[in-house]
DNA sequence: TCCTCGCCTTGATCTCGATCAATTACATCC
DNA sequence: GGATGTAATTGATCGAGATCAAGGCGAGGA
């Protein structure tokens, strides 16, 4: 059952669960069969450029499978992560023909891709297809919100500790898997993209990593699996509430 | 007509001007009137707090007139804006019973409240206001995202710079006049909220405009009014591409 | 087994913006 | 006009993170 989490049991049609829970969670099966139509998938492998800022976009796509970025590069080559799109989150605009950031492959992708023009038709004869997209919206703005909050105000430990205590969330969120005492999971990112996504260099997200190392509040197997023995340690490192305060 | 750019002229209600192109730049005069059956209006000072994090909020609103921030504030008092509502952006997220960010007025503030039981119904029933609010929260997103990059990779410099550019934008948009070679503004921010805004010290802030103006990139007429008398030149300053993108 | 190439770690030094500390400008009120 | 208080400016010093510079580690290939 955890495993296997991603799949919507009480869908029919089954070969892509993603883009159900993505942006058709109420789809009737004659919206099923439009979506069907106009779907494509495409695989890109880790490294690989997706879309460069103003290249045409002739789809908006859901992320099945791998880990993609968007990131804005300055003329002197400074680069921050603006997005970090994980299994089931959307790329891409309705109603916008060029891309605004640099798309690109952090890992091996697969995207389940909609033909643009058609998915724009979709979601104008489809209400609950934009509220759907409304919602996962607002989401993104919260988290670019949080993600604001740890750019602008937090210490490089506090930046490492809370890029960490994301990931984990969203990686129990993906297994399904409820609060525990203690985490492991692999990071989906190299120091280096690690750094744009903080504002650090890649030097100090180093440096960082190997303090909280030092200090017991996560251990490394590997260069890339992260293992939390006390959640509550990593919470305290990040500089934010407590009290976990979610608000629905 | 540059003054009274904000009237819709083609909209029968006239009374609440910013709330049609907000929410119902399309609405029908049906629909008019269920706006009007549960929208209020509220004022704020200066400095007031419209809502603190995790207080219930029964509202939605348009910002009528005045500047609102949303801010976020760690536990040793750091704080960071998230957001910066003026007249015509919306406030408050459908489906969220309580304030995820601290609200204050940062001048005196006019919001067409909805009530929000109400509004979420109006929604649900009426697909184009949904699809409005998708493309408002996607241009909102768009705006945090440019953000990020000057949080996380711009000089104190920049940030600034980056800043008066943004402002000085809104501003040319809400007074509808297209592009000039000199501009001319007010700040709608103190420079502890600019601080806020662009993850500095207010010291730094200060500095900063200081050598912007020793260098004649900008004049300050009293504390709050900015004029540029070479667009160009502040654009230079701000790190950004200089072939003014922007993707449609 | 050794080589190579990416990715990562660690060290030494420098710099930009934070911090601490006065002053100054300006509006309001008596 | 002088007193008061808030916002802004300016100066002196400090330190976190950037920068410059070697090395180390591990996977894949000859």
């Amino acid at each position: 059952m955890p495993n296997n989490s991603l799949a919507v049991s009480d869908m029919a049609c089954s070969d892509c669960p993603i883009r159900h829970r993505a942006v058709c969670a109420r789809c009737e099966s004659d919206e099923l069969e439009r979506l069907d139509a106009i779907k494509y998938y495409r695989r890109f492998e880790a490294g690989q450029t997706i879309a460069w800022a103003g290249d045409k976009m002739d789809f908006v796509a859901s992320v099945v499978e791998g880990v993609a970025a968007l990131t804005q590069t300055m003329e002197d080559g400074r680069r921050q992560m603006v997005g970090l799109l994980l299994p089931s989150d959307f790329l891409g605009r309705p109603n916008r023909e060029s891309a605004a950031y640099d798309v690109t492959a952090t890992s091996d992708v697969t995207l389940c891709c909609f033909r643009r023009a058609s998915f724009q038709a979709l979601i104008e004869e489809t209400p609950h297809v934009s509220q759907r997209l409304l919602e996962m919206t607002l989401d993104e703005l919260d988290a670019a919100r949080e993600w604001m909050l740890i750019l602008g105000r937090k210490t490089a430990r506090e930046k490492i500790a809370s890029f960490l205590a994301i990931i984990a969330r969203r990686d129990a969120s993906l297994k399904n898997v409820g609060a525990a005492a203690s985490l492991s999971f692999d990071l989906p990112l190299t120091r280096e993209a690690m750094a744009d996504y903080l504002g650090l260099t890649l030097e100090t997200v180093s440096r960082q990593m190997s303090a909280l190392k030092r200090d017991g509040v996560i251990e490394l197997r590997g260069k890339r699996h992260i293992v939390v023995p006390d959640v509550e340690a990593l919470m305290d490192e990040t500089g934010d509430d407590t009290d976990g305060g979610v608000y629905s």
